[in-house]
Order: structure tokens, then sequence, then C-alpha cells
DNA sequence: GGTATTTGACCTCA
DNA sequence: TGAGGTCAAATACC
């Protein structure tokens, strides 16, 4: 029997090879380019590969409970500084799912130095954050942070000391509606153009409320989920020799598939017609950032999402493979020309 | 008109 | 005191 994560390793990593052979000719000037997206093809198959070595003959399906235990992600062979960091979330989970504590910030390479320094909010009252790294868009708007389900409202933006990019900073769009503390800072790393760094604070409490929108954001579980997935291609067990513990292409795959077959929150949002082009704010050009996404669309992604997230991780008894279930989404993304250009995350 | 982003000013804290 | 975080007026888009 082999695991059903592992087999998701695999899948992936020969659709980002396939996607390298298209734009190999693209990136023949690109040799960086290019080894960072050998590398990421080859994290990708050698997590997979530990996965099958590791997988316990009994245990087919490993994440069918959705929280797998210290000892899991052990056996699985995949246990990293963000494994770690999603177990502690995880552990730290409670009935609602709520982030209780993680602070990944320290464990991937040094960033910048502003990025190490102290939030505002972490000053006071030592807020709970966590850190998640990925890649930019790298076709259509590469300035728009990753898609993550909730609804965000950019509130500000810092240059900060000693890093090249500008610091975004987002709210719950519910914060004043449902009193939701959630927020999160979006910045470039200073190394690396094309990888984002997500800090996110606070709880999401919008969906808690009972005047909340009916179909609410996605349960923080099927954040974990989507975060565990992502650790498990951004973190793959290879020597920390690779300094950087961001994985280009494929870290957001995961936050890809909330997608959909839509051409992403920007179509739906009031800026339908900056598809594509809505730019940072740093790029002023007349885009803007469009963060997040309006509900009637979050409603289709999110069921997707939730839907996917489950064939992903309690499949657990049914001899349908849900692999099929999810994967035709990722070739219809795939196929979609890396449609990225449409995507406005 | 409602809702979003931009951006300079202000506030907070180490 | 200075850097990071937030506010809020101005502006843009639907």
């Amino acid at each position: 029997m082999v695991p059903q994560l592992a087999l998701y390793l695999i899948l992936n990593g020969c659709k980002l090879a396939r996607d390298l052979e298209a734009r190999l000719v693209d990136l023949g000037n690109q040799p960086e380019t290019l080894s960072k997206s050998c590398d990421d093809i080859i994290n990708i198959f050698t997590a997979a590969k530990q996965g099958l070595n590791n997988a316990h003959p009994q245990d087919p399906y490993l994440f069918t409970h959705g929280q797998p235990s210290q000892q899991e992600w052990l056996r699985y062979g995949v246990i990293t500084p963000a494994m770690d960091m999603v177990q502690s979330r995880t552990s730290n989970t409670s009935m609602g799912g709520e982030i209780q504590a993680m602070d990944a910030s320290g464990s991937g390479n040094a960033s910048s130095s502003s990025s190490q320094r102290s939030h505002r909010s972490s000053r006071k009252g030592g807020e709970e954050k966590f850190t998640i790294r990925g890649p930019a868009p790298q076709m259509g708007n590469t300035d728009v942070p990753p898609e993550d389900n909730y609804t965000w409202r950019k509130y500000g933006q810092k240059e900060i000391l000693g890093s090249r990019y500008p610091r975004a900073y987002y709210r719950c769009t519910h914060q004043k509606t449902y009193n939701c503390p959630a927020k999160k800072q979006v910045q470039r790393l200073d190394n690396d153009f094309n990888t984002f760094e997500v800090t996110y604070f606070g709880q999401h409490t919008c969906h808690m409320s009972s005047t909340a929108p009916s179909i609410a954001p996605p349960p923080p579980l099927v954040q974990d989920q989507m975060i565990m997935a992502q650790a498990m291609v951004s973190q793959p067990t290879l020597p920390p020799s690779s300094s950087s513990s961001v994985a280009p292409l494929g870290t957001w795959l995961s936050m890809e598939f909330s997608l959909g077959s839509g051409s992403g929150s920007s179509s739906g949002g009031r800026r339908g017609g900056d598809a594509g082009a809505s730019s940072s704010s740093t790029a002023a050009a007349g885009g803007r950032a469009t963060t997040g996404s309006r509900y009637g669309r979050d409603v289709v992604e999110y069921l997707a999402v939730a839907d996917m997230a489950d064939a992903m991780f309690n499949s657990g008894s049914s001899s349908n493979n849900s692999m099929d279930f999810i994967f035709p989404h990722v070739d219809d993304k795939w196929e979609a020309g890396g449609g990225g250009g449409d995507q406005d995350n």
C-alpha cells in the first residue's frame, strides 16, 4: 500500500517537471532559475521516496485522521522544522482548530534582519504567529501573495529597514464586522524576489460568529492540512544544506488548488478588470493588490478546497482513490497554461 | 454609494 | 530615538 501523500508528492513532482519542460526554452538563459526548479522537483521526489520507504504497511493512509502524531511524522520520515512547526500548531489546535502558537520565522534562512525583529503586536502581548514561505506566482501578476481562502484587507505598507522590499499589512476583512483579529504581513525575501514570506497573527473568529457569513472560510483544520501539504513540499527531509527553507515552485500548490477552475480571486473581486494586472502596492501602476476575494467566490473555492483536503487526508477506507478527485482539478489548472495570468494571488 | 488600496502621518515600544 | 505597526484621508473601481 502506498501512502496517499507520497502519491500526491509524486504526481506533483511530475507536474512540476512537465511545467519545467514547458518553460525550458524561456528559462534557457536563466541557469539559476533552472537550478532552483530542479531542486524543487528533486525535493518533492525525495520527500515522496522517503515517505514510501518509511510507510508502514498497516498504515497506508497516513493522514487519515487529519492530525498525524509526531510518531507518524517521524515514521513517514518527513519530520523537519516545518513539520515540527505544523505539528506544534496542530497539537495546539483546539476543537475549533484555531491557531494557538507558532513562530517559524527563525527556522528558515535569515531573510532579513528586520524580519527577526519582534513585531509590534508581539511586543505588546506576545501575540502568537506563524510564518510560511512560498514563491510568488511565476506567471501573470507576481506581486500578489498567495490566496489562503480568507479575505484580507490591506491597511498599510512599510519600507522595512534592511529589507529591499516593502512589507504589506493585511487584516481580516471582517475585523470590524465580526471583531476578527486575524492579521497577516506579506514580504518578499531580500535574497529571493520570487519568494513571499507571509506571517499570520491572531485567530480568525469571523467564521465562528453566529452572524458570520453562512459559508465560512475554511476551518483551520483544513488550513492545517493545507500547510502540512505545503510543508511536505517545501520542507522535505533534505540536508539543511539547502539553506533556503523555501520551495519555490511547489510550495503554494495547495494554495493554487484553492483557486479551483476559476480564474482566481481577482475575477470575482471588485477589480475583475484588473485581473492579472493587479499589482503590489509598490508597483503603483494603477493596479491594486487584490488579496481577498468576495464570498461568492470563496464559497466555491472553499468547498472545493475542503473537499480536496478531505479527499486527500480523510479518504481512509474508501477504495475509490480520491486522488482521482483531486488531480483533475490540478490538471485543469495546469492545462490552463499556468493560468497564472488571470490569477490574482 | 460601498468597498477597496494607497500613502503620509501618527503612535507604540525596545 | 528610531523602526515597525496602524490610522485615516484621498482616491479608485464597480
